[in-house]
DNA sequence: AGCACGCCGACT
DNA sequence: GTCGGCGTGCTC
């Protein structure tokens, strides 16, 4: 007797495993792997997910069945549920957990707790026939109702409500001839205009061979019900997407621009690679204005014509629409749109097109890693070193380990694109695991703007400001006398959780780690988020006495202010996360820019990506420092990444920009490096230090994070799976910690944190997976263990 | 996550 | 004597 395995939506660790589940005869055909159902479980009923049809069952004592399923197809297919499977086990994240990032929201079974009465009393119970207890906040009303189901005079129901909402439009089937039309036009009354007007319409479409939606006829729906009802037509629901860029269509498609010398090869090498159903991987080193996202289109169209598919993905910021019409333009309705900016419907609409193979291209964001494309071709990361390709929260997948995995099962090339690529992507390269292609030259043979350094210790003095050197501001005075514009790039990483001083630019450090000491305001004290130390905050600069010793960080908004003052002549546009938080704000922002509505734009990281306006000559950096002083082995990185980028937004077009960097610490080599725009030789550095401290990518990192709402509760608990993670490990490993969390208390919760370095730990997963069960048992008072493989940072 | 089962304090 | 507190264990 065949059973279904059902992951259940209970994302606990001891429901974390399939369940074996009866199928009643009458679903016997149409219960199928990859299918969401409702099954009683325990006390109650929950939606679940068949993950296989088994011949016969496991588990030995009596089975349940399912009561019911809930899609008509299945919503995963065969690849995606064993993607599923491999995710879980490579986050330490829960299968159901998986399961649901990989579905359009729509498809999350919400579920609804309520009661009905039983008997007249508990008819006097309730204030509607039957009521939510899902909702309900009032503790004590909620008290008297569980009462009532105790006693018998209430019974509750586990309702499930979809969420997957088919939008339909309702179309109008003439059914007379033309001729009948005017006939019955003419039986009409003289005054029913409407009538006339409706007749005329289906007159037109009927000798038209048409059946629009009525919306088209900009007629009002009742005179078409009533023309339903006569006999004059059929009216029809039918299923519509919802069209998150309807602006975009209808335009000729753009057609391929010729290849320069450089991008050639790079094409032909790739498509190679396509045409042979070869998995491997390249790492496309260009810099900015090169041309890559040309060459990305170029890889998809042949893909598409060896009649395959291609999944394209682009960090959130950088999906503006200027980005979307550059690829839906050359493909049109073929592309699927997917990031976090659409509505619900909008994309379960195109997740949707995309099942239905209707959409052969996707573009997104992290999360369409996932995307229910078949026979993919080729994949394509853009700006591969973002670290937005990382989620923060379970499942914490890294977007790149996806589509590496998906492209091994496909056979397909993948393309890591970037102007500076993450370290350990170009050390893979190096290694020979990727393959390196390198676009070197500006598209139009453009040089790369010149970069000026000013080093704000001595420029503070002159200009008596803390946020504008004299140099800074002449020039910005210059592009607005001249009509130019210029981008502002405010570095707000580090938003004051460090010391630094004023004079000397020194950086309170770790005595035993070579990091900076973050600051807690809540104990007044520094802090080493990798050893633990901890020292009281200092009143003098410990390297040169001065007392100008203070915590840094600086906002966009005041340094508006300070621009106004400066420059009252000039029109700021600010650009930040309350400037943006609307929908759209984002692109409304730079589209204004755009039309040279202003001529500073004013902004923190999210200026820096995927904007190209040929009119920006200068572009200045207030604050190149805030990163480096992050206790973060990546800050250098992407101090380094942040420059070279936003250097590349000035002058693309046929007038010169240069860029002017305000730092506090004009000798360090990211500022150096980027400087001179010279990647290669930022990355042979960063290796020697990576090499030096035992950082990625020499070293696999994995973070543990244990959380409870006492303090003292969580740091036995870490200190106890500290001993039993350090007995899974070899010597070789390195331990870092236990210390308490960046932010030690957080929603009432406290944090403490592990961090292992390690190369080769053959017991390692097995050591994770125990510690999670047995945090589970022993932690019914509310534990909270995390698991982070390659964590974005330690802190 | 829910929910029941089961073993100890302040009430009709 | 009971009602009910929430610790512990289970859900095919």
């Amino acid at each position: 007797m065949p059973v279904a395995k059902v992951i259940v939506d209970v994302p606990t660790m001891q429901t974390n495993r399939p369940y074996d589940y009866e199928i009643p005869t009458a679903l016997a055909e149409s219960v199928q792997p990859g299918m969401r159902v409702w099954v009683p479980f325990g006390h109650r009923d929950v939606a679940g997910m068949v993950v296989a049809i088994d011949a016969a069952p496991t588990f030995t004592g009596e089975l349940k069945s399912i009561s019911s399923v809930l899609d008509p197809a299945p919503v995963l297919n065969a690849e995606l549920l064993a993607l599923a499977h491999w995710l879980a086990d490579t986050t330490y994240a829960f299968w159901i957990s998986c399961i649901q990032t990989m579905l359009p929201t729509m498809l999350k079974v919400d579920t609804d707790k309520t009661v009905t009465a039983a008997t007249p009393a508990g008819e006097a119970m309730l204030t509607a026939p039957e009521v939510s207890l899902t909702a309900m906040t009032d503790q004590t009303e909620l008290a008297k109702l569980l009462r009532g189901v105790a006693s018998g005079d209430l019974v509750v129901h586990y309702r499930r409500h979809d969420r997957a909402k088919v939008k339909t439009e309702t179309h109008a089937v003439p059914l007379l001839t033309p001729a009948e039309y005017s006939k019955a036009a003419a039986a009409l009354r003289a005054n029913a205009t409407q009538q006339r007007a409706l007749l005329q319409t289906l007159s037109d479409w009927a000798a038209a061979g048409q059946q629009p939606a009525i919306a088209e006829s900009q007629l009002p729906r009742a005179p078409f019900t009533a023309a339903a009802k006569r006999g004059w037509v059929r009216l029809e629901e039918r299923e519509v997407y919802r069209d998150p860029y309807p602006e975009l269509r209808g335009a000729k498609l753009t057609t391929p621009l010729p290849l320069t010398a450089d991008q050639q090869p790079v094409v032909a090498t790739v498509t190679a690679a396509v045409a042979a159903r070869r998995a491997e991987t390249f790492l496309l080193e260009g810099v900015t204005g090169s041309g890559k996202t040309e060459v990305y289109l170029q890889i998809i169209a042949q893909a598409i014509a060896a009649g395959r598919t291609a999944l394209m993905l682009v960090p959130e910021i950088a999906l503006t629409p200027q980005m979307v019409h550059r690829v839906t333009g050359r493909f049109g309705r073929q592309v699927a749109v997917l990031h976090s900016g659409l509505s619900d419907g909008e994309k379960f609409d195109e997740w949707r097109r995309i099942q239905r193979g209707e959409a052969k291209i996707v573009v997104g964001a992290r999360s369409a890693a996932f995307a229910p494309l078949t026979n993919i071709g080729v994949f394509i990361i853009d700006e591969e070193h973002e670290t937005s390709y990382k989620q923060d929260d379970a499942p914490r997948y890294h977007a790149r380990d996806v589509v590496l995995h998906r492209a091994a099962t496909f056979g397909a090339p993948v393309v890591l694109g970037s102007a500076t690529p993450s370290l350990e992507s170009r050390a893979r390269a190096e290694k020979g695991v990727y393959t390196l292609l390198r676009l070197p030259e500006r598209i139009n043979q453009q040089p790369m703007p010149p970069v000026t350094i000013i080093d704000m210790r001595d420029a503070m003095k002159k200009s008596g400001q803390e946020d504008f050197s004299q140099e800074l501001l002449t020039a910005l005075q210059d592009r607005v006398a001249r009509h130019e514009q210029s981008v502002l790039l405010l570095n707000r990483r580090g938003f004051s959780s460090f010391v630094m001083c004023r004079e000397c630019g020194y950086v309170v450090q770790c005595p035993n780690c070579d990091i900076s000491l973050t600051l807690h305001m809540d104990t007044h004290t520094l802090r080493c988020h990798y050893c633990g130390h901890e020292e009281p905050i200092p009143h003098r600069c410990p390297s040169c006495g001065s007392t100008k010793i203070r915590y840094y960080g600086t906002g966009t908004q005041k340094v508006e202010a300070k621009l106004n003052e400066l420059l009252p002549e000039a029109r700021v546009l600010r650009m930040d996360v309350d400037t943006t938080r609307k929908k759209g704000g984002h692109a409304k922002l730079l589209a204004k820019f755009g039309r040279h509505e202003a001529d500073i734009l004013l902004g923190t990281q999210m200026i820096a990506k995927g904007l190209d306006f040929p009119d920006v000559t200068l572009v200045g950096v207030i604050n190149a420092d805030t990163g480096l002083g992050l206790p973060d082995f990546r800050a250098s990185e992407r101090t380094f990444q942040l420059l070279t980028q936003v250097s590349g937004r000035a002058g693309r077009a046929d007038k010169p920009g240069s860029v002017i960097i305000q730092t506090f610490n004009p000798d360090h080599y990211a500022i150096t490096y980027a400087k001179h725009h010279d990647y290669e030789g930022f990355f042979r550095r960063e290796m020697a230090i990576r090499h030096l401290g035992h950082y990625p990518p020499y070293y696999f990192t994995i973070k543990l994070t244990v959380s409870h709402q006492s303090a003292e509760q969580a740091a036995k608990a870490i200190y106890s799976l500290a001993k039993t993670l350090k007995a899974g490990l070899t010597p070789a490993a390195i331990v870092l910690g236990p210390t308490p969390g960046a932010i030690a208390r957080l929603k009432n919760r406290y944090y403490y944190q592990i961090v292992v370095k390690y190369t080769r730990e053959p017991k390692l997963a097995a050591t994770l997976t125990q510690i999670l069960d047995s945090t589970q048992q022993s932690g019914r008072q509310g534990f909270q263990v995390a698991i982070d493989r390659e964590p974005q940072s330690f802190v």
